[in-house]
DNA sequence: CTGCATTACGAATCCACATCAATTA
DNA sequence: ACTAATTGATGTGGATTCGTAATGC
């Protein structure tokens, strides 16, 4: 049972660090110009702070006091990790579509300098055959192309590793030496191909982070021999696999597409507590039809939208502080005695 | 610009034991 | 159906350790 506790604070104790590892050094004292940002807020804070005014949060903890109008966020998050979330809302990452349709590109959001932002409405304009949400290969591969080569580092020296890790142009090249040699050149080890001039070894299978650069290893084999039997690879469109369109990026706003009901026929809310364990499944070919029929329609839009109302809502307000469940507990684990912070026999 | 050493800080861990909650008699 | 006893699981806080980001050189 929780009880009232309007005096609690609820935040993670800023304990003042003593470490003991410190040596003696000639370095000067450092202080931070930027540090981490505390999680949480003092619970003591938000119950000041929090207005009538202000509509109530729907929140899954209730006062003992069956006070059921007077709900309370327990455990906010600070507000610039509010503001970090939203950031990282994928929404978010998308919502330029229709104001930039630069953006709406894989390689729109990849390459994000202002240079290649440029180059990249200038693709599109000259090619307005490409619909906004989409990838053009030949596109892509300019870019890649001018993105070797402006970083022009060349990344020549490994050859003999178990685990080719090949640089950026130097995919554009084995692509072009492939399409001379019919596409031939895939080899046994892994191919990788990422954005920077990263170099092997270091990294975990998957992905690569260099500096702010974000780096992507695939593994095209596995994917095309995963991807089999799965259906026509690109998303939108009805073309087949011998006359590719322009590959569509997924709306990410469009809920329905990646959890169509007519898939798993599972509810929001389940999906939203982890029914669907917050990844994407692959459509499968008898339940995709029926999927983009129904995200087609006008219902479906609103219904999405109610969707992603009740995502945002509900992610704003998760919570992740530690709540006292048993403020007995508390009280004993106060009163017990302990030796440099651990519990000790009461002898 | 890169790499290494150092510092700072959030998160995890440990401990004993009262209490909870489910099961059994 | 109800009560009492049993028993394994749970949760509690402070100090310390660990992992990693930030910083300086």
């Amino acid at each position: 049972m929780i009880t009232e506790q309007s005096t609690l604070t609820l935040k993670p104790k800023p304990k003042p660090k003593t470490k003991t590892k410190t040596k003696p050094s000639t370095r000067r004292k450092k202080t931070r110009a930027k540090s981490r940002k505390p999680k949480y807020l003092s619970l003591r804070l938000q119950l000041t702070a929090t207005t009538p005014q202000e509509p109530p949060m729907p929140t899954t903890t209730t006062s003992p006091n069956h006070d059921h109008n007077k709900l309370i966020n327990f455990f906010p998050l600070h507000p610039e990790h509010l503001m970090e979330q939203d950031k990282l809302d994928m929404s978010c990452i998308f919502s330029s579509c229709d104001d930039d349709q630069a953006n709406t590109t894989l390689t729109g959001i990849l390459c994000s300098d202002d240079e290649e932002d440029i180059e990249q409405k200038i693709n599109i304009d000259t090619d307005k055959n490409s619909s906004p949400s989409s990838v053009n290969y030949a596109d892509e591969e300019r870019n890649l192309v001018r993105t070797a080569m402006r970083r022009n580092n060349i990344n020549k020296s490994d050859h003999d590793g178990h685990e080719k890790w090949v640089s950026y142009n130097e995919v554009v090249e084995r692509k072009k030496v492939g399409v001379m040699r019919g596409m031939s050149s895939s080899s046994s080890s892994t191919t990788s191909c990422y954005y920077n001039n990263h170099h092997h070894g270091t990294s975990d299978h998957g992905h690569v982070r260099n500096n702010n650069k974000l780096v992507l290893k695939l593994d095209y084999e596995k994917i095309m021999k995963s991807w089999v039997n799965k259906g026509p690879l690109y998303i939108c469109g009805n073309s087949g696999l011998d006359a590719p369109q322009p590959q569509t990026v997924p709306d990410i706003q469009d809920d329905d597409f990646f959890f169509p009901t007519s898939i798993n026929g599972s509810t929001h809310d389940e999906r939203d507590n982890g029914g669907n364990d917050g990844s994407w499944t692959v459509p499968q070919l008898e339940g995709d039809h029926d999927a983009l029929q129904v995200a087609g329609s006008s219902a479906v839009v609103h219904n999405r939208e109610a969707s992603v109302q009740r995502y945002k809502e509900k992610r704003r307000n998760r919570l992740f502080a530690k709540t006292i469940r048993y403020e007995v507990r508390k009280l004993n684990a106060e009163k017990r005695p302990r030796i440099k912070g651990r519990f000790v026999k009461r002898d």
